[in-house]
DNA sequence: CTGAAAGCGCTTACAG
DNA sequence: CTGAAAGCGCTTACAG
């Protein structure tokens, strides 16, 4: 039989109030009382049933977080970062995934109704905007994890793409590569144009230009990759650097130029975007730039407590720096004769 | 303002337990009436408040979900099993890890003892066993999720470790190697012994032995799986094959045997384990016994749903089968004269 | 077929 | 410093 706090009143010989008092640390409780109510507690192995603490004041103590699936390369740190920060605050995480389509946000949005959570964590919504947009002006605090650039209209942190973009063009001139070719992500996510625009800036800059039959647009798949090589390879003027928008993507690019029989880093120095586990792995090792995502998970969930606790919305997104990890791939060419 | 039973009794002109009566269905309510509230009830948006019926039922329709951490590689894949399963039976899945150690295990030893979920999953608790004895004692529907082949007291679901090394074993011998290696998992797995009996097996009944100089112990990481190999083809005796009892561990074999200037699958042969997306991208591809994750989630979270429902825990565990996948590391030799 | 009332397990004014 | 009572938003016998 559960204890519950009238059974631990009674132990004690005091009211449930007072119970309730000890338990949440307010003052004005006679220390004797206090420790006799806490030696029952200890005794019963008492614990506040959360369902009913939560119906009696009106929070959770959890937090919700949607995501639009759990498979993806990227999604692991993510989720421990927030994992990290939420269990720490002593709340709980919901998850919920929208992959199953409208169910799952019908579903989803039941739970946010139920007021099943005090807070919602977003990753990227694809077609739950509107949804979105009534949720916050409800008044439940939001704050999405932003990897596409969208710069949307609720809290968010990001990433630095632009200053990831660039980082990648300079590194990959200063290796000696001058003809760059990019595989680019969708071209309707916001950071496919940040990392073209900061890669576009530093080669302007250098006193190059970007040949736009170098630049093919990708899907962020692999395939995608090695279809933008393939293609590249056999109709486009002549490249000795790859800078492709994912990791995923840059290992199609090296799948496809080991086919068609260039080496890396020799002929071509391949660079990617995101450092997943993968990237370590390819051959040769994949230099990338690295998105901090354990750091973004951390820090959105940071922010959506900061929120319940009654911290104002920032008025601009957060967002984290990126950072070059140099490996293989863009090895610096033995000077030839 | 939040829309309440009360609120619907009070539009439709009913007591609130008639309103209760049209929410769940019962029979016994007029037909007119019925309709009078639901149309109350679609006016309003009114759902009703998780935590308030959960109180008042006893009951959260919500399982919990205790794991080791989220960025292992096959992680994410058991996630979205559980997920889809949980979801699509309208339950919450409320997730939490235990790599803040002793805090964590606390934390969530609180939620679980405030009734904050209905069953539990739990995926190869590391040393929490005696928590989850009492948890389970206690009455809670507890499942685990076996990567270990510990064969746990409570109802489990694993895949058969012993058929998936004896596929390995005669994919390789098919493929015409005869001298095979093996870098093992952590000797005190269970599944490791089980992956090495099913291997053996098959190389006894193709009338051949195992060298025991040629089965190293790894960790399951791929620096263990490079080291291993390094000291192979230093010390050991030939061989022409490699089994891993992981794929992150038969990255570092590949790694290894290529600083050593040997050639896959020419020279060496090299199968792993797990199938995670890794695989697939390793330089040449990885042949892998494939764990089936995803379902081994769904698998379980349908168990713990099923004993949610009443129906009786199974007496043995659910095994799910591993199936093999062929990709370029275990290619045939081209025959030489 | 329907409703008043008690109860789920807490918290929180309010009164003393 | 302490407790009785109302309330959080539901469900469920029980009575009609």
């Amino acid at each position: 039989m559960r204890v519950t706090i009238a059974e631990v009143a009674r132990r004690a010989r005091v009211s449930k109030t007072t119970v309730s008092r000890v338990l949440n640390n307010k003052a004005d409780v006679d220390a004797a009382t206090a420790i006799r109510v806490r030696e029952v507690i200890a005794a019963t192995g008492y614990i506040p049933s959360a369902g009913a603490v939560g119906l009696a004041r009106g929070v959770t103590r959890t937090v919700g977080m949607l995501v639009p699936g759990l498979t993806w390369p990227w999604m692991g740190e993510v989720l421990q970062g927030v994992a990290d920060v939420v269990e720490s605050k002593g709340y709980g995480l919901l998850l919920s995934t929208t992959n199953r389509g409208t169910d799952s946000l019908g579903e989803f949005s039941r739970q946010v109704s139920a007021k099943a959570f005090d807070g919602l964590l977003l990753v990227e919504p694809p077609d739950a905007v509107r949804h979105l947009r009534v949720l916050h002006d409800s008044g439940l605090p939001v704050v999405v994890i932003d990897d596409r650039g969208r710069r949307p209209a609720f809290p968010s942190v990001g990433t630095d793409n632009r200053q990831g973009g660039a980082a990648a063009a300079r590194h990959l001139l200063e290796t000696g590569r001058t003809r760059l070719a990019t595989v680019t992500g969708p071209h309707d996510f916001g950071c496919t144009a940040d990392r073209l625009n900061g890669f576009n800036e530093v080669v302007l800059d250098a006193g190059l230009t970007l040949d736009p039959r170098l630049i093919i647009e990708g899907d962020f798949t692999s395939e995608s990759g090695e279809a933008a090589i393939l293609q590249l390879l056999e109709t486009g003027p002549e490249f000795d650097a790859v800078f492709a928008h994912n990791d995923l993507t840059a290992a199609g690019v090296l799948a496809g130029l080991r086919k068609a029989g260039r080496t890396v880093p020799e002929d071509v120095a391949v660079a990617g975007f995101d450092d997943i586990p993968l990237a370590s792995h390819t051959q040769p090792p994949l230099t990338t730039i690295r998105q901090p995502l354990r750091q973004m998970g951390e820090t959105a969930a940071g922010l959506l407590l900061d929120r319940l606790a009654g911290a104002p919305a920032p008025d601009a997104p957060l967002i984290v720096p990126t950072s070059l990890v140099v490996r293989e791939s863009t090895r610096r060419r033995v000077s030839r004769p």
